[in-house]
Order: C-alpha cells, then sequence, then structure tokens
DNA sequence: GTTTAGCACTCGAGAGGAGAGAGTGCTAAA
DNA sequence: TTTAGCACTCTCTCCTCTCGAGTGCTAAAC
C-alpha cells in the first residue's frame, strides 16, 4: 500500500483520536493539531482518499470518520510505536508478579485478575497441557491402618496427592510390593497403555491390595488426564460495560454470553510464537467477536506446556499500551514458571 | 399481621403474575384467575388495602401493582408453597452432583456453574475454612539427589505437596533427623506458634539441613494460610443481563462490577444453619444489593468446614422454585463432601 | 497543481407534543 | 358489601421539528 507521509499522519491522528473520545472525529478537529498546518478542507480531501483505501469509515454520509478493522491493521503494523511503560506501570506489574508461589492454577487467574485490572479489559488466559503425560513416580504413605496418602509425580514434574480410605486391613509386606509394582510397572506409561490386560496382570501379583491398586491408578489417570487438558480463566467481565460501545445491551450481552462460556474460549487463537498478537474485528473467526479486538501473549511454562493470556475489547482501544502491558507481563510469567525459573513454582 | 384469606389470595395472585410477566399487574388481569370470583372493582379496593399495608407497590399513579419487599417477605414466609422438583430437575441435579472427585475447589467451581445454569441467575459460592489449622503430618521424598517432594497433611485431613530443589546435597541421616524434627517439634502448631524462637531451635537441631527446614516451613504456612481462608467462585454472571430488570444499563453495571468483586462477595450473609435463607431487596445490607435478592444455602465439607452456594437475582423471582433447587443442591453436596461421605473426595 | 475559503446539503441526536391505552379512585347503584 | 360507570392520571410510543456537526463541491488564492 502506498500511502504519503501526510496521509499517515492524519490516519494516526484520527486512530489515536477516536480511541481516546470514541467518537467519530471530523476534518476541523485534526486540523487543530499542531504538527499538521493544513487546512480542514485539505484534510477532508485526505480523508476522502484514506476511504476510499478502506482505512477509514463513514458509519453514515456526513458525520466524522472512524477507522475502519484495516485501518487499525495498518495502524498496528506500521504506524504504532512501541509504547513504553512507565515506571509506574512496570511497578504494578512486578509487585503483581510477586505472587505467591501456589499451585499453577491459583497463578493464572490471579494473573488474568492482575491483567484485567491494568488494562481495563476482560482478560482471560488458557493454560495448555503437553499432550502425553506419564507417571514418573509414585509414594505410598501410610497415615493410619487403612488410610493412606498416594503421591504420584508426572514426567512433567507435577506431583499430586490424594488421601485414600480402604475397607480392609493391608499387612506392611503387601504395601512394600504394591509400591514397587507402582514402581516398575506403571511408571513412564501414557493413559492408553494403561490396559485391562495390564490391570489384570498386576491383580495376580498383588493379591489382596488390588483394591487400594485400583484406587492409585484411578487417581493417577485423572491427574494424567487433567494435565492433559487446558484450563481456562476469564476475569473482569463486568468491565466491558464501561465502554461506551458496549453500552447498548443488545451488542453486550452476546459477546459477554459467549465470554462465559469458558469451553468457547479455548477455541480463541493461540499463537505458538511469543509475540504479542493482536487480531482486530472481523479478523476473529468467532461470529461473537466480529466487532471485538482480542490482544493475546503467549508464556512458557515449561516442560512443553505454554499459557496464554490475553484481553477482549472493542477494535477502538489503544493497542500500543495494551500490547506493551501484556508483552511485559507474558515475560515476566515466563520468567517466574518456565524452564529458566524455579521448579518448585510448578508443584501442585 | 392479619390480613383476610381473599387478600392473601390476591396477594399471591399479584406476586405470581408479576414473576411471570415482570409487569405491574392490573386489576382486571387479576380477576380473570378463575378461582377469584370477584370484579375488578373489588381487587381494587382490596389492592388499596393491600398496598397501605406496605405489600403492594405502585411505580406511578395509575399503574398496575407491583409487590414491594415486604410483600415478597410475607409470600416467603406464609404463601410460598413448598416446590417440588420435577423428576427431570432432580435427575439435572443428580447428574451434576456426580462431580469428579477432583479438588475441593473444583467441586465448587462445578457447582457454581450447575447452579447458575440451572436457575439461569448468577450463582456464586463461598467455602469457609476452619479458624485454626495445624499440620498433623509431614513427610520428606527424596526424589532425586538435591530434589525433594515435600508433603504435608493438616488436622483436617487436607494433603498438599510441593517439589523443592535444594542448593547443597544432605546426607541421608540429616533427612532422617529432619523429618523426625518436624514430626515431632513441628506438628499441632497453629500459625501463631511458630515463632521465630522455635526456629532458632530448630537450626541447632538440624545444623545443615537448616535451608530444606524453612523451605518446609514455608509451605506449610502457607498451606495452613489458604485452609484458613475463604475461596469464592462466581458463576454466569451475563445472565443477569437476560431479565427486563436489567435492561438498563445503569442499573446493571453497578451490580456486575459488585459481583466481579469477589472479596465483596465475601461480606455476603452468611447463615449458619442448613435452611435455605433469602435476602430480599434492602434486607441485603450492601449497597449493590438494595435491588436484588439473594437465595442461598449452607452445606457441609465436614470437619469445622462450612460453603455457601446461592444465587443473585432481581426480587422479581420464583422463589420457591429455586430455593427448592438449592436445597436439594446444596444437601446433596454435604451427603458428596461432609462428614458423612468418603474422606477421599477432600484429597486436594 | 495544490491548498484554502465559502456554501449548500445531509443526516443523526434530542426536544417537544399529541394520542393511545392501561389502570386507577371515586361515586352511586345493586 | 359488591359492582358498574366514568373521569382522571400517567407512561409509552410515535411524530415532527430544529440544531449542529461535518461533509463534498466549486471557485478563488497561493
Amino acid at each position: 500500500m502506498n500511502i504519503s507521509e501526510r496521509k499517515k499522519r492524519i490516519l494516526r491522528a484520527v486512530i489515536e483520536d477516536y480511541i481516546a473520545t470514541a467518537e467519530p472525529v471530523g476534518s476541523k478537529t485534526i486540523s487543530k493539531h499542531a504538527e499538521l498546518n493544513i487546512s480542514p478542507a485539505t484534510i477532508r480531501n485526505e480523508m476522502a482518499d484514506l476511504e476510499a483505501m478502506g482505512l477509514l469509515e463513514q458509519p453514515y454520509t456526513s458525520a466524522g470518520r472512524i477507522p475502519s478493522p484495516g485501518g487499525y491493521r495498518f495502524y498496528v503494523n506500521e504506524l504504532m510505536e512501541q509504547h513504553r511503560l512507565s515506571l509506574q506501570e512496570t511497578e504494578h506489574l512486578n509487585a503483581a508478579l510477586r505472587l505467591k508461589t501456589q499451585e499453577l492454577d491459583r497463578v493464572i487467574t490471579e494473573a488474568t485478575r492482575v491483567i484485567s485490572k491494568l488494562t481495563k479489559y476482560p482478560s482471560y488466559a488458557i493454560s495448555a497441557g503437553p499432550s502425553h503425560v506419564t507417571i514418573r513416580r509414585f509414594d505410598l504413605l501410610q497415615v493410619e491402618q487403612q488410610t493412606f496418602i498416594v503421591v504420584v509425580m508426572t514426567d512433567t514434574n507435577i506431583v499430586k496427592n490424594k488421601l485414600l480410605r480402604l475397607p480392609a486391613d493391608l499387612s506392611e509386606t503387601q504395601i512394600h510390593l504394591l509400591n514397587r509394582l507402582l514402581n516398575t510397572s506403571f511408571t513412564g506409561l501414557t493413559l492408553e497403555e494403561i490396559t485391562p490386560d495390564l490391570m489384570e496382570m498386576a491383580k495376580q501379583a498383588v493379591g489382596e491390595a488390588y483394591a487400594l491398586l485400583t484406587m492409585v491408578i484411578a487417581f493417577a489417570t485423572e491427574v494424567m488426564r487433567e494435565q492433559e487438558t487446558y484450563a481456562v480463566h476469564v476475569s473482569g467481565l463486568a468491565r466491558l460495560l464501561e465502554y461506551p460501545e458496549y453500552r447498548d445491551l443488545e451488542r453486550a450481552q452476546p459477546l459477554l454470553a459467549y465470554l462465559s462460556e469458558e469451553s468457547a474460549l479455548s477455541a480463541l487463537p493461540k499463537p505458538d510464537d511469543s509475540d504479542v498478537k493482536i487480531y482486530i474485528g472481523p479478523e476473529n473467526v468467532e461470529g461473537a467477536l466480529q466487532d471485538t479486538s482480542v490482544v493475546v501473549a503467549s508464556y512458557d511454562i515449561g516442560e512443553n506446556m505454554r499459557g496464554l493470556i490475553g484481553i477482549v475489547g472493542p477494535t477502538r482501544m489503544d493497542y500500543a499500551k495494551i500490547a506493551a502491558r501484556l508483552y511485559y507481563f507474558a515475560d515476566g510469567l515466563t520468567k517466574l514458571l518456565g524452564s529458566g525459573g524455579d521448579q518448585t513454582k510448578r508443584k501442585k
């Protein structure tokens, strides 16, 4: 696209003004920008050109201009300056990143909350697990005669436990035997490899302890399955209503309903590299998002796992600021959670 | 309050009609009720009386009547018939209660989602922990030379674990010593009882293993603190917008914002017995809830812990149906999670 | 050739008013 | 005590009108 420098200036001015005010921008308003010493009439001509190029739109004849999705795209690709976080902002983000070393779930929940608060848009996070998880290690701890804690550790270094109650006593040798069997025959297996045949064989081997074995294996498969699935979080939904574009309930409601449906969110775009991605209006495939923009960053949880954190809002948004914040935050999360960091942070 | 049988009939008719239509109810509409063979004029007289008693209201002169909060209260206390769940409804609820035996958190999250879907109102759940938690048992499992899994079990039978990495090697005797020290000197202590003095004494006792000890204790205190705090979940927020009373954004927005603020929710009423409680309009203390009703049931998680599950909606709601569903659901949750049930369900 | 001033024109937002309809309260009759 | 009749009230909806912002075009100025 070949665009004169002046047109670019005007386009940027329109977009930035519209981002700030949510009102269509007229030629007069633009002409007041000190850097552009041109009359409204000239600007009108230029704007007509920009409209013909598909970068601006008129809500109706003889209203001001607003940026079209294509205009935003051009802005994001070519005109947007790298926004730098203010000291205060980095401070806020850093404070948020000093999350307690809790379970991953909580870190993610907290992260969405913080990013939503910071950007003033609803935010969502999806953490995607690796496709095949196996158990690396089993431990059986006897608490009381018929009470055990089973601890399993996956090959992704996730440790989970559960309290089990048995209906009958077991001897110490039986427990020992079971422990060994678990750590020899059931480690390194994917979900599919735990077959009824295998269980049958194990039954022969452990005898009376089979009841406990099935409970342990049931738990292990639950953990594996859980690790392999997505976890979705949304925060700050209600903030959407603060924006004039969602003053109209007819418009706001379907979007809110869509964002409330966590299963739907997992279909949102998943960029695979670590850049911040921006999806503007119709660039989103989902119908409910046609009039909204999604800004999403991806972070590294380590061990084959990637997470996404993003925000959803009207196409009129300050992409520069938002993108910078998400980038900084995702980067921080990667450092906090990723392979480089302290493994213990990934417990749960 | 002394009210004639006929007045009660009329009040009930007004309330039930208003619940169904959300429109002020006129005398003509009521007179059409087959069971009440009285003319509109008579009904007008009666309604004027009911209004004088504060049970009905007129949005403006010469509109129909709508129930006042007091009217709803009277309805709930004296007129409401026990709603019986349909077979289909119990089926739905039962299916929902067959939740996976996952962590408590998840069960609660899932429960709010189900109840919100069923009632079509936003729902919330709060699980309150006991006020003093102590650690009953510590286990240290060595995974690799410098990697340990620490497993702690609270006196409320909650088991949690974490993966720890050490900067230096430890001998087997040191680990053994630490393990014993933990299980003798640190069990049964509340958060306040873990003093710097105690830590200092422990330092003398374990020597080099002190680094590991602090990590373990840090984790234990984190677990205790977590167990003692509330967990809040909200689901189905956007459903609020489906009701005509929230068509007006000015009205909907503050409420949505309030419900999004999880910390605010923990201030919601906490009934202490196991009945379903109903708080109508101004009976709620929170300003944002003045125009809404809260229906809440409490369920037993066992071991000193109680949870709440409730819904929030316009004062015009079908209290009978909602209360019945919540009651059934809370009862089911109690059976699933409570002292009577399988303790293993409470793992996490 | 480009830029600017002038001007008629367009279109939505918002104010104001008229009419319809639902429902009331009061009065008087049954 | 109940009911019918009737004047009255008040909101809701639709319509019209005006206002103003902003445009596109034309012609003059640079």
